[in-house]
DNA sequence: ATAATGTCGAGCGACTTACTCAACATTGCG
DNA sequence: CGCAATGTTGAGTAAGTCGCTCGACATTAT
């Protein structure tokens, strides 16, 4: 039940342009440094985001990427699904999945739908708005903490 | 996010014993044909259930697995838990486990907490005789199916 | 033109999953 | 006893996924 560095890391990466919001096109190189991904891999979590409809990137000297929309109207659950596909723990609690043998798994189905429920739930009630201005409150207690 | 087929099969088989219950041993080919799990494959499931101090085994002719507690205080977090290690979707969340850097995934960290008890709170609350139960109604509305 | 960027796809090593097989241990029964 | 029916164990494996790298290419500011 876990999610994968890929979820992670995408997330983070739009944390940081949240960070950088109205600031211009932000570099990749600098994405990866602040938030520990390997450029390289970067790349592709990038490219997908984008795909997802989530950033734009701008080329040449002084490119980067950007947000497409405000970070308040970004919210964490569609992220996660577009990076990872659906969030579902089983097949058949999908729209259009289905039990692998005549329903083997019926017996545990409305377990699996109410934590599939509660997911969606918690994961949509989250903007990357929010985890960005976390991350800002944390950065400011960090740096207390070091003029102490 | 997906529960593994390891945990599928075990709940199954569980489930399969507790239908049993009170039968006497439950020989292995007949819950692998029941529950569609590869024999073979049901060898180390079994093997790994007894360790998780779920089922025992009797040998020889005449024998196989037994529940050694009643199904009703088995739950089934404690199976999943057994079976697939922690729940928990980032490491960090479970008691021991730290963050990847600096706490990088604070921002995020909240939100996996919910996460994180929101499925202990509703694995927690579901025993194998509740599954058991389930399974027994569902065997009953296909064989009404059949008769009509 | 040139250099600084982003784009894309092939590919790779390590790990995991789901599963098989074969040798061995234990027990009940004739 | 001796054999057959079972469970036990651990090595092995094919296929897939994860996290990541690399290299050739496209685009654009200067």
């Amino acid at each position: 039940m876990r999610l994968s560095k890929k979820g992670d890391y995408g997330v983070r990466a739009l944390i940081d342009l949240a960070l950088h919001d109205g600031e211009g096109p932000v570099r990749r190189a600098g994405i990866a440094d602040r938030q520990r991904i390997p450029e390289s891999y970067l790349d592709h979590l990038l490219a997908q985001l984008r795909r997802g409809g989530f950033v734009r990137s701008v080329r040449g000297p002084g490119g980067g990427h950007v947000l497409t929309r405000r970070p308040g109207e970004i919210c964490l659950l569609h992220v996660i699904e577009s990076l990872e596909g659906s969030v579902a723990p089983i097949a058949c609690v999908e729209s259009g999945g289905d039990c692998a043998f005549d329903c083997g798994l019926c017996a545990q189905r409305p377990v699996w739908e109410g934590v599939y429920d509660d997911l969606r739930r918690r994961l949509g009630a989250v903007t990357i708005a929010d985890l960005a201005e976390r991350a800002r409150e944390q950065q400011r207690a960090a740096a207390a903490n070091y003029s102490i």
